[in-house]
DNA sequence: TAAGATTGACCAGTCAATCTTA
DNA sequence: TAAGATTGACTGGTCAATCTTA
């Protein structure tokens, strides 16, 4: 394998991926929230009981430091909801209010409507075909970060 | 096409460019310099006349006025240099100091071990048909992009 | 008029340090 | 000790407005 293939596919993913995140971003502008915050949205309303500020991060592969400042906007929003856990009382619940719920609802087809036309041209066996390398890929960084972490960990010697 | 189809590679793009871009920053600040940093080298590195902060925009995928910034940082170190230029009076070249190729040569060979590391089991058939599709999503993109300018620009009318 | 660069206000992300609770 | 949430300092990104030059 070249480096310089290899060297392309990763400039192209961060190349796409900066274009949709531009894009997404001048979408729901207009629309009132941010791409961030129409992610928190969706992961919210798959999850009805709620999530952990930490489980948030998680999913988003975000820091914890960022989840803060995005639902304390996202709370003045009304949006969102931080309820006390009962069982743990360092977590947060969070879960969508019925305003988010309705935000979301509004939002949702607008945002398929758009990223269907953007790829409609694209087969569909293409679709799943990059889907199953990009998972790869992530896979693969996260293999390399933690041996990174043991090494860095086991003191990081030099001879 | 089913939508979520779409919708599932839209966000894997969206999650394997942000671990990228997250492990990319771990790997590079031990090393004195930021992923975005380490992009204008490489950008920089193969156009030895130099860009326009214009031109750099472009290549990179940010706003102009970003540029502005990244390169204040750099050149405080002195790894480029805006000089004027001689037949525009409104645009700086930017190119590399001899440092910043220096930097340069020592970066490039230690970021394309990496990627070949994380990369390695992943055939060179699928990573060619993975840049394919990421490339035909940013050209659909792109398209869609056009057309919303254009609809806003006409008015923009409801009935 | 328009185009290149800058500035200021904002959102989103990281890391390191701290506070509270397990 | 460790884990969840927060805070503060920083980089990087957007947009809108401004200044200078074409």
């Amino acid at each position: 394998m070249k480096p310089s293939l290899v060297s392309t596919l990763i400039n192209q993913v961060l190349a796409t991926s900066s274009v949709l995140l531009r894009e997404s971003q001048r979408f729901f502008r207009p629309l009132g929230v941010s791409e961030a915050q129409f992610n928190v949205l969706n992961v919210l309303h798959e999850q009805r009981a709620g999530l952990s500020q930490r489980e948030l991060s998680d999913v988003l592969v975000v820091d914890r430091s960022n989840v803060t400042l995005l639902l304390d906007r996202m709370e003045k929003e009304r949006w969102v909801a931080r309820t006390d856990d009962p069982a743990d009382r360092r977590i947060y619940r969070v879960t969508l209010t019925p305003a988010g719920r309705k935000l979301h609802a509004r939002l949702m087809p607008l945002y398929l409507r758009a990223i269907m036309e953007v790829m409609k041209d694209v087969p569909e066996a293409k679709v799943r075909e990059a889907s199953a390398v990009l998972r790869e890929i992530e896979q693969g960084v996260g293999r390399w970060s933690s041996r990174q972490r043991a090494t860095m960990k086991n003191g990081n010697v030099r001879r």
